[in-house]
DNA sequence: CTTCTAACA
DNA sequence: TGTTAGAA
């Protein structure tokens, strides 16, 4: 099977953890954890009736950002609304790239990403160049820049 | 030793 | 929410 770009870049996923990991992992207690998923705001990969419960990465990030809004001040229920916020930008914004990141290449001897054709001439690619803190986007033929190789 | 559920502080 | 008991 071939390396893929943008599972692993967009992905960090698979990985999975117990109730007591996550529960050092972000300072929440195992107490507040199956609380929490009581009242619908987490949900473990597993549920079976007295066995262990699983969870995924996005789930560990979940917890730690309802656990920084809880030590803002926020109340539970608030602290969730905000990551609900977060989160569902994040997953158009992750839908998005998902879609239309080609690859990484070089433009203007910075690293660009490869956004994919502008039109539906396929002839020119929008490429969002990144120098340093400054970005700009550039639409070139495909064959006036270099591709990074992937993987 | 860790997690689960349920109940009491 | 913390803690605890007894079971798994």
């Amino acid at each position: 099977m071939s390396f893929d770009l943008k599972k692993s870049m967009l992905s960090m996923d698979n990985l999975i953890f117990g109730i007591g990991q996550i529960s050092e992992m972000t300072g929440v207690s195992t107490r507040q954890l199956r609380y929490w998923e009581k009242r619908g705001y987490i949900h473990p990969l597993t549920k079976e009736d007295g066995k262990a419960r699983q969870y995924d990465f996005k789930t560990v990030i979940a917890v730690l950002s309802i656990k920084h809004y809880l030590d803002e001040g926020y109340t539970l229920q608030a602290a969730v609304s905000k990551v609900s916020q977060y989160t569902k930008q994040a997953s158009l914004f992750h839908r998005f790239m998902r879609r239309q990141l080609k690859g990484i290449s070089i433009v203007d001897g910075h690293d660009a990403l490869d956004l994919g054709y502008f039109d539906g001439t396929k002839t020119k690619k929008l490429y969002g160049v990144i120098n340093g803190s400054e970005t700009y986007f550039k639409l070139l033929n495909p064959d006036e820049v270099q591709d990074i190789p992937l993987g």
